[in-house]
DNA sequence: CGTGATATTGACCTCGGTCAAACTATGTGG
DNA sequence: CCACATAGTTTGACCGAGGTCAATATCACG
């Protein structure tokens, strides 16, 4: 497959037949400021002709992704929720993350020019595709967007740096207190709210992104219930007492956000 | 502190006194193929003035970086070896990462602008300090750079995946053969031998890096030794039988679910 | 040498894994 | 609407890998 990115018209106009719907809807996106592309649809750096940002549709449970396929695209969500799992031949996997919407997703495809995990959509989503051979196709005015590249790229190893601490540091209490704090941090920064959310996982999935068995994850949630630190129903959460459940990590596993 | 990157000069000859020595040096450096600057030395890229590419020596037990440094540079190794640690206020801490010749250390600061680990030489070592500022503002005839620079990163995060499949996932004698099996195959890339090593590091850095006690390390070299898989005395690491030692890295203790 | 950092090994205990049973939620087809 | 199936969750009883504590051994270096 070959990907064609055409030369960038500096003085052309927005909105001439040249310019993809997609990348036009780009401005309407409630996701403006943690979106990656959306430099893309300023006036003076539009490319014409390709999609150089097109629209995907995954239902709840397809893949996004698999570990193998070649390597050519980055991907923002703009609705919905992921798992990326990376597996080895003996049959164990581990989920290696969970990306909500405005995340960049795929990078980890970069250096090896293949992906390297499965990347499952948990409900209906829907992804904006970029050609990573724009990323390298940028001249002096696409500084801006080329940066957000980096720092997404620099946030997402702050964020496996942080899962290896607690990987490597915490007791399964810790780790469950910590994965609460972050997936409450990632809703207030969008809005939602901190103390009241649904999860989209599976306790099988939440274990095998701590690193423990999901019967242990059923037991710490219980025993922050006891504690009275959460309320849960189901996939239902509510923090009861932030400043216990942050007390519970010894740490604080703020992400670094930029 | 400000950075001043000169504008390209793509006909000057090289060796002109413009170009700093440390660049020219770079012709000579053992690394070539590894090391990320190299391209900078082509003739038909080499800045001016400024030193774009200098040197630092980092004693054994010295940082290289600290965390809450300001970000401003990443570091190629020239010669040595380094570990990273990020540390928590609880005293808690971990290694996240050991670096050798021809690897690239220091990307953990470019979202937040701030080195989120330190960096210690475990001997003493030499660097080469890549102005990051450089890298955002590349024409297009610096692409090869560029590249390198993305897949550097790309395979730094491949890394972590690694190592958080291997805290998720691993015993602890399944770690220690990963551990081996991943230096042997850094050695043997940069031409040293893959059976015979001296390691670098003390038990203790190996078992925070992956996520034990020293003291199981200890056990876990033992029980190795026992099983005739490699040979230790001290830091000097035998592998006996390779194919055996890769075997302890799969072996699976039946798994019947996940 | 002696002194302090690093390693090894043993004895004991705990956290979390394993296995099993019961319970809940969400279908699906009769 | 109910009977049944399936996937997910909770909880208990037991056990083992690895943590903890302690004693000893070895090495590096002034």
């Amino acid at each position: 497959m070959t990907i064609i990115v055409q030369p960038l018209h500096l003085d052309r106009p927005r909105n001439t037949p040249d310019v993809p719907k997609s990348l036009t809807r780009c401005l309407n996106c409630g996701l403006w400021d943690v979106c990656l592309p959306c430099d893309l649809v300023q006036p003076e750096s539009v490319p014409t002709h390709e999609p150089v940002v097109a629209r995907r549709r995954v239902k709840a449970g397809n893949l996004l992704f698999r570990a193998g396929d070649e390597f050519h695209s980055l991907y923002t969500i703009r609705s919905g929720f992921f798992k990326t799992t990376q597996c080895v031949e003996d049959g164990r996997d581990q989920v290696t993350g969970f990306y909500m919407a405005g995340e960049l997703l795929g990078m980890d495809g970069i250096s090896t020019g293949m992906h390297a995990a499965d990347s499952t959509a948990l409900e209906n989503s829907e992804v904006c595709v970029i050609q990573y051979s724009m990323m390298e196709n940028l001249n002096g005015a696409m500084h801006r967007l080329q940066r957000q590249f980096h720092r997404a790229m620099g946030r997402e190893m702050a964020r496996m740096q942080g899962v290896a601490l607690l990987l490597g540091t915490m007791t399964a209490e810790e780790r469950l207190a910590a994965f609460l704090l972050d997936l409450s941090q990632r809703f207030a920064a969008r809005g939602y709210s901190p103390m009241n959310f649904v999860l989209r996982m599976t306790r099988q999935e939440i274990g095998s992104y701590l690193g423990v068995k999901f019967e242990t994850v059923s037991r710490m949630f219980s025993k922050l219930v006891e504690d009275g630190v959460i309320k849960v129903r189901q996939k239902e959460i509510h923090i009861l007492d932030l400043s216990a459940l942050s007390h519970c990590v010894g740490h604080d596993f703020g992400r670094p956000d930029d």
